[in-house]
DNA sequence: CGTTGTGAAATGATTCACAGCT
DNA sequence: AGCTGTGAATCATTTCACAACG
């Protein structure tokens, strides 16, 4: 089974950051008409549904391979499989949630996570007031265990479900304790060295752009619209 | 008092949409350093900050307008102010809620909307074992009141925490009833016609990102990273 | 002197357009 | 006929480099 790492490919041509962001919409979409017929998908059945042109499509599907055919399509069982193989939903991951407020709950919650393949490993947070509850199945742990349940455990990934001013610190131990990437929620940048991958998921950002669009009347999704429609 | 939307401004040149993510960064890197002195920053200082380069952050401000002074750098104080004025958080909104499971719960919970001038003017809900419940202050209100809520109250923004079947139909009622934007938390794509403002965050899509980032040996968080470093 | 604001150059991403396969 | 994969062209964004300013 071939991996989609740099080494053990011949060497591939560098992917666009938007490609990426867009193969999970890909997936998603194909994941939503789950319902059995029809079994294949045109890039312009894809683009339309999604909001983009099919040659975007069909550009962003062959950086990985030759998943089409030519005359017909992409088979929906194909591309599935394989767009999860490139996204490394294919595979099962191990998360430590860091933090059992309001957003760590609802992500330890969140039925998604396990579809997925993301395991949630242990819960901690620094509250004495919530060490010892049950959230979504997990007791939740003492924050000063972090590091020796990383070192038992060893998941990959930690999520920073913490205040601003204690997602610095929380960081430090994650990346020291060893894991390899970090869904971050707090709206703080994360000073790393680069041996750590991060993605950030920051509500107050979220929200000033929705503000700056309405106040512009800018409609739609905005990111996910062809330039020059038509 | 000027406006910046498009009729009020004798034209302004076409702004990059990576530029609008980036202001808000502007902002949150700002106000996390609200300590009184320094009274100025460079535009190096707030590249370094964010792992951008100076050129960046001028090209990004410079689109809105002439905030700097040569040899000094930008004002604290009057740089927050112009951002918070071209995002739209200068000025309060209002929003409803709808879904009060564990997103819902999340985001009415979260203290950062309030800060930034969000104001929740109703939750509801279709389940009958919320309805009736309090939620961060809310009660919850049953989802068909949905309509006549948002005739009274006018809010502009509606909040999409509802299972992702649910979402399409929930939208279609939030822009009929009048509402100017949608936070989209469901992980599907919304089609609405182009009177109304999206922004979307999926935690799927997160997630997948995270994965694929992994798996690549990715580091760093990418979307802020300059280019050409160095 | 250090720093901004900004054209011009360089880089990156999307769309076009069409050869080639089914 | 319908569709993919892809080089070439177009469009968008970032970086360079420097004049002008305090």
């Amino acid at each position: 089974m071939m991996l989609h790492s740099p080494a053990s490919m011949p060497s591939r041509a560098k992917i666009p950051r938007p490609t990426v962001k867009r193969l999970s919409l890909y997936l998603r979409e194909l994941e939503s008409q789950a319902t059995s017929p029809p079994r294949t998908i045109s890039s312009r059945q894809l683009g339309n549904a999604l909001g983009l042109t099919d040659a975007q499509v069909r550009k962003d599907l062959a950086y990985f391979g030759q998943f089409g055919h030519p005359g017909v399509g992409y088979q929906f069982s194909e591309l599935t499989t394989e767009l999860r193989h490139i996204l490394g939903t294919d595979r099962s991951w191990r998360a430590i949630v860091v933090g059992a407020g309001n957003i760590g709950r609802a992500v330890i919650n969140s039925e998604h996570l396990a579809n997925k393949g993301f395991a949630i490993i242990a819960v901690v947070d620094s509250d004495p007031g919530l060490i010892g509850t049950t959230v979504g199945g997990h007791r939740v742990r003492p924050i000063s265990d972090l590091t020796s349940i990383i070192t038992a455990e060893n998941p990959e990934i930690g999520m920073v479900a913490v205040p601003a001013n204690a997602a610095q610190s929380v960081t430090d131990e994650l990346i020291a304790a060893g894991v390899k990437g970090l869904l971050n929620f707090a709206p703080v940048r994360l000073k790393v060295d680069d041996s750590v991958a991060i993605v950030s998921v920051d509500l107050t950002v979220s929200l000033e752009q929705l503000a700056y669009k309405i106040t512009l009347g800018l409609t739609g999704e905005g990111d996910e619209t062809p330039r020059h429609p038509g």
